[in-house]
Order: structure tokens, then C-alpha cells, then sequence
DNA sequence: TACTGTGAAAGAATTCACAGCC
DNA sequence: GGCTGTGAATTCTTTCACAGTA
């Protein structure tokens, strides 16, 4: 009911593939293809890698290994190439891959090249943290616009932006050609944003409120749950008491890993 | 290389199919055992459904169906009954489940049912509003205590708790059995201050600092990374605008969707 | 009849392992 | 020799579809 992947919308592994590697600079069509085959978890961790390699090009790192990048990110090197193919060829077999490539061609295909202005409605304390957040406009992403509903602070500057009323989220974010919407509402008023931000035409939203929103098709949400985060680590703490419980023999877990005492 | 699931901890699939279904009061060996059966992706949607019963039960719902339930959390009824049966067999054909069992059993495989005190560490922009965040101790999780490197910060009271250096993180940590250590502070301290949550014995760490974090086996980490969560948005704004250049004929995108000018 | 619980099938994501290239 | 790129194998997740039951 809530499937966002449409029945036209097949996923072509081997796009990539199928192209030779000595392609001279990709079409607008190629780009367009190879976006579409990105698996989603891999568009996660290529945002990682990315971070990453900008560092090390700050740091004066020209060229780096499958192996280093991987480490440096977390994950395990045949993941990382795999990931990175699905962005096309660019290492160099036997050295590496060469930071600044890299750098660009990852930020083409998350869409980087182009600016996306960010609306943050809600300015209680998270709005407040998210409007100050210096990682939003260093990575492409100016805040735009803040909202609210509370009339005192209309006009108020956070983190030098003046506050707008909530009432007038139409026209402003349309004026300011906001891409992204951030909900940093308390629960309640979530929906009802979220419905005002749609229909403003605002088709990413980032929420932080803990309600799941009902949007159409063509809007993508993503979500940050605290308390759901939370609690899967609380499962963790439970499922590793369990295995003290059960498994440990003589203070040794399995996988001969010491249980902490 | 990294990991987590060690040798000895084989995915036992069928483990709570094997398990009579008229066996009276489950043994701790038996919810130990179903809790490791439970995979990763259905973790993060129990906490969601139990937010959502949590909110049925307030208005006074005593029964629901898969359907209803799938709705409201957003996902569909067959996901969300292969979820529930990891947790157990606890509806009722014909009829649905019962919320309050429903909340309890979940809440007792999320490990739920003992209190998991928190540490925020960086009062910052962000620590602030997690400190004064209510979502937090309302499901559980006290703020039982605050840290920062800056002297002039200790002592004074956030969101009813005052700050403690984090020169004291170990000792303060023992004493308030913080199980839960959340990092809000800036990239360049994350790995430092996650190496000294590690060693005052926290084994869970939600991460807010836009950095991968080294850390051994036995603990968990968890990230949120705003600017990554803008990227795949970014990401899925730019295969949005691609598919609006290739594929639509007559304003109509894949599945009929119009795609707005 | 209406709905759950779950094997079995299908689909994604991850990992392996090695051919191919520098 | 060292490292990338990628089919094939594996593992994990989702979905289907229906037997079973109140």
C-alpha cells in the first residue's frame, strides 16, 4: 500500500555493466540510468564515503586503496567496491582510486552539484540545535527558512535567519525554492505541517517527530526517531545479558570474547 | 573485519517454529533464544509498533488487526505479522491482538523492561535539546547524566541536571549506571570521548558527530548523521529530476504519477 | 467469516573469490 | 605483486498465499 517502488520502476543490476568502461563522458542519460540501479542501502554509505574522502583531500591524500577507504568508513572493502561500482570505473587496478575523481563523482550522483535549500519548521529546542548546525550549509544544504507557530517568533533571528510564521509556509518556500523540509514539531502538529509542506510543493522531508507520516507517492520522508533508536540498543543490552545468561561459560562469551564482569 | 556477528552465533531462522505452540510460560531460555532469532530490520519496526499501540492504548483501543496496526506504522500487514511472530503467537485468529499483551511482549523483547540511563556528552546546540528532550525519559531512557569539556559549563544545570566534566565521565557513569552514552559533540572529540565512554564500561553509544567510530566488538554503536540523511534525500531529488527529463511523455511520469512542474 | 501465523518463493543486499589490468 | 571490478554464491529480508483457528 505504502510500496514507493512503482511497477514500471525495475531494477536494472546490471546497468552498469553493460556499459564499456571506456565510455568518454557519460550522457545525461547514462547518469540517469546508473542512478536508478544504486541499491538504497548503498546511496547511505556512499554519503559516508564521501565525507570521508573530502578529509583525507583536506588532509593532502591524492590516491587511496579499496582497503584504506573501507576502514576509514567502516565497512568491509568488498562492500565499499561494490558500492562504488554502482557509480561507474574510476579506481586504477593495482593503486587505487584517486581522491578527487572520486569526490566528484560521487557528489554527481547524489545530486550535490546542485544546491538544496532547507526549511526547518518547529523552532522549539532541536529547531533551535538544526537551524545552528554547522554541517547543513557546509555540505551543500542552506538553511533557508524557519517556521513556527508561536507569533512571538515571527521575526526573531535564529542562527541569523528571522523566524516566519508557520501560516505563510507557502509562499516563502516557494520564494526561497526550498527543496527539503525538516519537521522538528512536537508530535501533534507533525501531520498538519507535514501536509502544509506538501502542499507548498516540497517533495523531501526529514522528520524528526515521532509519528509516521502519511504522504504521497511522489514525497520521499526519511525519519530520525530517537526513542526508537534508543531502543534498539536497548535490545542489544537485553540480547547481551541473554547470552551472558546462557552461553557464557567460565566468563567467556562466544566467539571467546570476555563478557565484562 | 568489522564484523559483529561472531562464528558461534548461528541465525537460527526456524528456532521459534520449533517451539511447541501451547508451551505454557515461556523460560528465560526461550526468550533468550527468540530474541537472537529476531532480525536486525524487524527490531527497528517493533519499536514502532509499539509507539503506535503505545498511542492506541491512550485512547483506549483494547483490540486492533494487522491491518490496522501495518497502516498506521506504515508498512504492509504481512510485514508486520512476520514481525509480531518473532515476538510470539499472540493474537487471535478471527479477531486481531490484544493491545496491551501486544505492548507488553514487546516491550519485554526489546528489553524494555528495566530502566536504561543515559549520558549526553557535548552540551552544545544539540546536547541541550537532547538533555531537555521528553521523548527520552517518557519511554525509559532518564537523562541521568550530562558532560562537557568546557569547566565553565560544569555545574550548571540543564534540563534539571547539572554538568559534570567529563574529566569525571568514569566515575559518574558507575554511579548512575549509565548503560546508554550519546555523543553530541563536535567531530574532532567524537572518537576520543567514545573512547573514554568505552572504558568507563558503556557498551551502547547512539553517535550524533559525523564521524565513523572505532570501536571494539562488544559495543554497539548507532548513528545519526543529519547531513548523510540530506544527501540520500538529495540523492532521490536528483532521480526524481532525471526521471522528469527522461522517461516523462505528457507531463505523466512511471505509474501514471504526474510529476509536478 | 475474518483474521492470524507461517512455510515457501521472490527479491535485495552482502560477501566471496578470482579474472583482468597496471 | 597489488589492487580493482564483478559474476556467482550466499545470506538476509520481504512478500505471497493459504492452512488453520477462534
Amino acid at each position: 500500500m505504502v510500496d514507493r517502488r512503482g511497477a514500471g520502476d525495475e531494477v536494472v543490476t546490471t546497468a552498469a555493466a553493460k556499459r564499456s568502461a571506456d565510455a568518454p563522458a557519460e550522457s545525461a542519460a547514462d547518469v540517469r540510468e546508473r542512478a536508478r540501479a544504486i541499491p538504497e542501502a548503498a546511496v547511505a554509505r556512499l554519503a559516508v564515503y564521501l565525507r570521508v574522502l573530502s578529509g583525507m583531500a583536506e588532509q593532502g591524500v591524492t590516491t587511496i586503496s579499496s582497503e584504506e577507504l573501507a576502514g576509514a568508513a567502516g565497512v568491509n572493502s568488498a562492500k565499499l567496491r561494490k558500492d562504488l561500482s554502482y557509480v561507474g570505473s574510476y579506481g586504477t587496478r593495482g593503486v587505487g582510486y584517486d581522491v578527487e575523481v572520486l569526490v566528484s563523482h560521487i557528489e554527481r550522483i547524489l545530486g550535490l552539484t546542485r544546491k538544496h535549500s532547507v526549511a526547518v519548521v518547529g523552532i522549539g529546542n532541536l529547531g533551535h540545535a538544526l537551524a545552528n548546525y554547522g554541517g547543513f550549509p557546509s555540505r551543500g544544504f542552506p538553511v533557508a527558512a524557519l517556521f513556527d507557530i508561536d507569533p512571538d517568533l515571527t521575526g526573531v533571528p535564529v542562527g541569523g535567519i528571522p523566524v516566519n510564521h508557520i501560516d505563510d509556509i507557502t509562499s516563502v518556500c516557494a520564494e526561497r525554492e526550498v527543496s527539503i523540509g525538516v519537521i522538528a514539531t512536537p508530535p501533534q502538529a507533525a501531520q498538519a505541517v507535514c501536509d502544509r509542506l506538501v502542499s507548498a510543493g516540497v517533495q523531501c522531508i526529514l522528520n524528526f517527530a515521532p509519528v509516521v507520516l502519511q504522504v504521497p507517492d511522489y514525497v520521499e520522508v526519511r525519519k530520525v526517531d530517537l526513542a526508537v533508536e534508543m531502543q534498539i540498543l536497548s535490545f542489544h543490552v537485553a540480547r547481551r545479558a541473554d547470552e551472558a545468561a546462557g552461553d557464557v561459560v567460565n566468563g567467556v562469551g562466544v566467539d571467546g570474547v570476555v563478557i565484562r564482569p
